[in-house]
RNA sequence: GGCCCAGUGGCUCAGUUGGUUAGAGCGCCGCCCUGUCACGGCGGAGGUCGUCGGUUCGAGCCCGAUCUGGGUCGCCA
């Protein structure tokens, strides 16, 4: 039977009492992490969300009342209980922070009772995460991912204050918008008033923060939720939380610096993590030439060396062939791994196959200078050596490549490297690696669609010397866009935004939009740009990401208080769901049928 | 859409070449205990082995399908 806790007022947080209060009468209210009945006496482990105290019944003290109370309490039941804070001499607990003291208990109420939960409540649980999601209400009591949102908290305080210090206005924009073909699925919103027509949730606030800038809220921020309806992985979510930002008569510099300070001073706030800044930059291509990632993780090296040059003309046809196709032959080198047994290898051909190529060569150089290699028959002495020598092999390392066509090549080796850095515990996990990238292409071929899309986005600035490549050879145009990785993560990117009309429908041209189809989709940007528009510039920062790095979670739902799973459904609220069919009625919407 | 992993009391797991009545730890319930804090002691309850089908004299175990969750490729401007 739940008690009022009339009369009585919280005075402290469990956690919050140390040697300090000694004496004091205190009134604490929490869960009950654990009672240990010794008979005459009674230990309550109270617990919120600042931590654990002890709390002590005596029948002598508390009274027969209490006493029978305290007997009665059980997991997870909720207690107020008025006591004195009294050191425990003699019988200290160094596991607890509050090991030192405990609450002599002189009242207690029962304001909640509780069944015994599906899973105990506990740091470190090893419940599988379909229950913990299920009771997400329960697992949010658990101290690690209470610290993991109050540390996000935490995070979000620090930016607000970082941005607003440094003149950003704090601005929010529509959740209900237009929906635009380009990029991610759109989630749709059936319009009532308009019958077939859809709002869609924005994937992110891209156009109105440039129509902020026009409209001269030169600074402007937003801790902003986005969606985007595309299959999840570990560090995705369909709603996700960016912080984006916008900056008027700015160039990359501005940005990039604005934000590395930003990030520098969330992490020493937050983590009291050090971030030398200026960081380290990297343009696209040297990214992916050396490490085969436009995210590439510095950490550990075992990067890629371009080998075909030195093989065009061996007797391995494999390697030849991938040259004289127009691809590209590139290794990467394994330090000490040249005995790595044949079944390993053999798992990580399967690895790289999920990648797109066909096959992986390898050469182990074994410690006495010889080679094994699954193409030695195909190259004479020579040719092995001037392979082993161009990747600067020395006995014992294990050289591993790839051949094809260079996009595939990059893609094999990029993933290669940062799957045997895991195997060969290659990675110190407390390094943190942030790193820009520059100079992506504008523009990717889509096979699928049979035309460039916007790598970025359709409004990122080429760079000036490439903008007449535009119409002649849009796959060479560089963007002025710039990605901030940390540790082989995209934590965010932005780019210098087009702020001339006729450029932004050249653009749109490359695209393959037509005059009419752009002005559809996006005209009204098109008509702001003609009314005086200031150069601009922004970048968005993953909220989830940066969290989930900072708090070393092994997945963005750690760092999420009420994740979706990879279905992209609640398993609490079991959303989305069926509504009623009236409603449907309503949207002028037919009830679709389970089937299909 | 493809590939890979997992599913056995409330939780975490074990379960031999297919062979009597499916086990353990924790938790839970009852009784006892005045310094416990991974409390302790005694006793107890609790499982159609995710589901459906098949092979077999016999299936937790083998085969097929399916469901649920996870990882990943595609996808994510």
């Amino acid at each position: 039977m739940a008690e009022s806790m009339k009369g009585l007022r919280r005075t402290h947080r469990c956690g919050e009492l140390s040697a300090a209060n000694a004496g004091e009468t205190v009134t604490v209210m929490g869960w009950v992490q654990k009672q240990r009945n010794k008979g005459g006496i009674i230990f309550v482990d109270l617990r919120d969300r600042s931590g654990i105290i002890q709390i002590i019944f005596e029948e002598s003290e508390c009274g027969t009342e209490a006493f029978e109370k305290a007997a009665k309490l059980r997991s997870e039941f909720v207690a107020a209980v008025v006591g004195k804070v009294a050191r425990r001499d003699g019988a200290v607990n160094e596991n607890l922070a509050t090991g030192e003291i405990e609450v002599r208990a002189a009242e207690i109420r029962i304001l909640s009772e509780a069944q015994t939960p599906p899973f105990p409540i506990e740091e470190d649980s090893k419940t599988k995460e379909e229950l913990r999601l299920k009771y997400r209400y329960l697992d949010l009591r658990r101290p690690d991912i209470q610290k993991n949102l109050i540390l996000r908290s935490k995070i979000t305080a620090a930016i607000r204050s970082f941005l607003s210090e440094e003149g950003f206005l704090e601005i929010e924009t529509p959740i209900l918008n237009k929906s635009t073909p380009e990029g991610a699925r759109d989630y749709l919103v059936p319009s009532r008033v308009h019958p077939g027509s859809f709002y869609a949730l924005p994937q992110s606030p891209q156009i109105f923060k440039q129509l902020l800038m026009c409209s001269g809220y030169d600074r402007y921020y937003q801790i902003a939720r986005c969606f985007r309806d595309e299959d999840l992985r570990a560090d995705r979510q369909p709603e996700f939380t960016q912080v984006d930002l916008e900056m008027s008569f700015v160039t990359e510099e501005d940005v990039m610096d604005a934000t590395e300070r930003m990030v520098a001073r969330v992490c020493r706030e937050a983590s009291g993590l050090e971030v030398p800044l200026p960081l380290k930059r990297m343009t696209w291509n040297e990214a992916m030439n050396r490490f085969g990632s436009d995210k590439p993780d510095t950490r550990f090296g075992m990067e890629l060396t371009d080998v075909s040059e030195v093989v065009k003309n061996c007797g391995f046809g494999v390697f030849t062939g991938a040259i004289q196709a127009g691809g590209s032959v590139r290794g990467i080198c394994v330090k000490g791994q040249a005995e790595m047994p044949r079944k390993k290898i053999d798992a990580l051909v399967e690895f790289a196959k999920g990648y797109g190529v066909k096959g992986l060569a390898y050469m182990g150089i074994l410690p006495d200078g010889t080679y094994k290699s699954s193409f030695a028959k195909f190259m004479t002495e020579e040719e092995l050596k001037a392979l082993a020598d161009a990747m600067q092999a020395e006995p014992g390392d294990l050289l591993l490549f790839a051949a094809d066509r260079l996009k595939i090549v990059w893609n094999v080796l990029g993933a290669l490297r940062c799957e045997l850095a895991r195997q060969l515990d290659l990675i110190d996990n407390d390094a943190f690696h942030f790193l820009w990238v520059t100079e992506f292409p504008q523009f990717e071929w889509s096979d699928e669609e049979e035309r460039f899309v916007a790598m970025h986005h359709p409004f990122t600035m080429p760079m000036e010397e490439d903008l007449p490549l535009l119409e002649t050879d849009p796959g060479a145009v560089r963007a002025r866009a710039y990605d901030i990785v940390l540790n082989g993560v995209e934590l965010g990117g932005g780019s210098v935004r087009i702020f001339q009309d006729d450029v932004q429908e050249r653009m749109f041209r490359a695209l393959g939009f037509t005059d009419e189809k752009a002005h559809e989709q996006f005209g009204f940007l098109l008509d702001a740009f003609r009314y005086g528009v200031p150069p601009h510039a922004g970048l968005a920062i993953g909220l989830d990401r940066f969290v989930m790095l900072l708090v070393k979670a092994e997945s963005i739902r750690e760092v999420i208080a009420f994740p979706k799973v990879k279905d992209a459904s609640c398993l609490m609220s079991e959303c989305p769901g069926p509504v009623d069919p009236a409603q449907l009625k309503e949207l002028c919407l037919e009830t679709v049928s389970a089937e299909e």
